[in-house]
DNA sequence: CTGAAAGCGCTTACAG
DNA sequence: CTGAAAGCGCTTACAG
């Protein structure tokens, strides 16, 4: 691409660099008619267009955010993402995403490469395993917000669901339906990431508060790549659930795999909620009930408080957690129990 | 967040700025051995990062790429951009993605920016409607290659699905199965969006070698959300098609909504292929029979050959079209016709 | 109302 | 083997 610089049109304009400067920046207080009219003519001729490189140097600040998701795959992310495009459009910022594939090593990897690309701020999903690094940009007050996790003991702005209160959604819907025997299956649980610990444990107190036995054989936590051989497990049980609750979307693929290969019949075989609202939920056969994440709301609010710490409103009376209501998507993959 | 420069580590390790530079360019040639192990404690000491920005400005080039998908809700899109970001990340280049919602005033905004941004070079779903700048980058001999589409006049490399084969293929594999009636539907073709003209011509040509009448009627491109009335159209005729193929996966989902809603039976009332494998595809019931793209190979290769393009090889002997083949995925939203 | 000068944090010939 | 100097393309006090 050829280059024309702020020279050329300083000098195709016969005015000084600043001045042409000035221009670019809207500061017309002391322009003259005529001089604001060559420089606009030079531009326009040129084709100028200026270098947000350079600017960024001098300016200290890039006009742009990092995203570190945790796992891409996730539905989640994808809509949360777009959320955070919006706002950052809004805000004339753009975002760099990354994907750490819930590996600590690239998140690391991620976000040293992004504070050296000089982004003015970063909204991380946490795996949870960088704390040296988090802490780091804690102390240097640098803005940034996790989304849909925590990390204990680093004090962070978090936007995250009612995790507990989403599965207690599902158990709740399950028993209603005259369900006892109801299972949940999480991805591993290994590195302590806060929603899945959350909603296994949503999971039993609800179970409790029905009075409903908490059996260690109906709850596991495994790599997704796992699922089919736990399921296999638990429903070859004496006493198989008769419901699952999967713990997010890619766990309630595999277990609508296995229902397929099975031949299994939903929801008169296994009835099945998911935590997460999937995109083929309404027109599956039968429609899957979910309990939804408000994932729209979530990334704007996750965007519009790293925004306000990028502009310096908010390092004060830092609100540490946001939390955010799961709601109940009533469909057809589980039935009232006694008609069957 | 602090800022630590390569003048703070030159003065720590009493050295000049240009020792540490060469340093971290692992410019060793003729570094004295004691040189740069006191470099090296003074990074670590300091925590060191080089800016990025200040890099990009001397160098004149951001290791950055720009990224623009016309539609990100297209899974071809996360999935083609999945494959560019492995290249990237092999090639210590990073991108940005934008999506330009099919909307030509977004896209020449995008474009703008990105090249203001000082990107290395741009991968762009055309919407088609920007020619002028298409036409600019050519003539800078900016590095730029067009995927999925290709704009008319505009010698760009493109990559792209051989998409008269790919309706051919769900024609042929409908044909096989009995099938005489078979319409086609697909998003709007009003701006020429090659992969859909040719998807549609494509199905044309496939049912004129079978011998099978093209009934105007049987063939409609709309907007998505006009998906739902033109099916009602459509099978309300006197003699309504038996079997659909849907030109990607928004219309495939709009159809299957559709179905939903009527309580059609698949495959028995109406039969369905998609052009696109959808992630359900699978463990639907019925599974669904698709067309798929090998988007991994597409965006591996629309990676590859920008890249190449940067590095100034591939400037010259400039190959246009890379054509890729489609692939049936037999299941079984189609059945034999005869059966029924 | 406008311009000269310094500086953002690097890299890169070039000199020694 | 290492350093002084210029420069990438902007912005920003400051002077006049």
């Amino acid at each position: 691409m050829k280059s024309i610089t702020i020279s050329d049109v300083a000098a195709h304009a016969e005015v000084s660099k600043s001045t042409v400067s000035q221009f670019l920046n809207k500061r017309y207080d002391y322009m003259g008619e005529k001089t604001k009219q060559r420089i606009e003519m030079a531009i326009d001729t040129l084709g100028y267009q200026p270098n947000i490189v350079a600017r960024s140097l001098k300016q200290k600040s890039t006009k742009t955010i990092g995203v570190i998701v945790a796992n891409i795959l996730h539905n989640f992310s994808t809509e949360v993402s777009r959320a955070i495009e919006d706002v950052c459009n809004h805000s004339g910022f753009h975002m760099i995403i990354c994907n750490a594939d819930d590996d600590p090593v690239k998140e690391k990897h991620y976000i040293e490469i992004l504070l050296a690309k000089q982004v003015d701020g970063l909204i991380i999903f946490p795996t949870g395993n960088n704390r040296d690094l988090y802490q780091k940009m804690l102390d240097n007050q640098y803005p940034l917000v996790f989304l849909d996790r925590s990390v204990e003991g680093i004090p962070i702005s978090a936007i995250m669901l009612e995790n507990e209160k989403a599965s207690r959604l599902a158990v709740e819907h399950l028993v209603q339906k005259d369900y006892k025997r109801i299972g949940m299956l999480t991805t591993s649980i290994i590195h302590n990431i806060s929603p899945r610990l959350e909603r296994v444990s949503g999971y039993k107190k609800a179970l409790h508060d029905y009075g409903l036995p908490m059996r260690d054989d109906y709850v596991n936590s495994v790599e997704s790549s796992s699922v089919q051989d736990s399921l296999e497990e638990m429903l070859g049980l004496s006493e198989p659930p008769e419901a699952i609750v999967a713990g997010n979307d890619l766990v309630l693929i595999e277990i609508l795999k296995f229902v397929k290969r099975h031949h299994l019949r939903l929801p008169e075989d296994l009835a099945v909620i998911g935590i997460d609202d999937v995109s083929f939920a309404s027109f599956f056969t039968p429609p899957i009930t979910t309990v939804a994440q408000p994932t729209f709301k979530m990334g704007k609010m996750a965007a519009e408080v790293l925004m306000d710490k990028i502009n310096q409103k908010r390092i004060e009376d830092e609100r540490l957690d946001y939390r955010f209501e799961p709601t109940l998507m009533v469909r057809d993959s589980v039935d009232n129990k006694d008609v069957t």
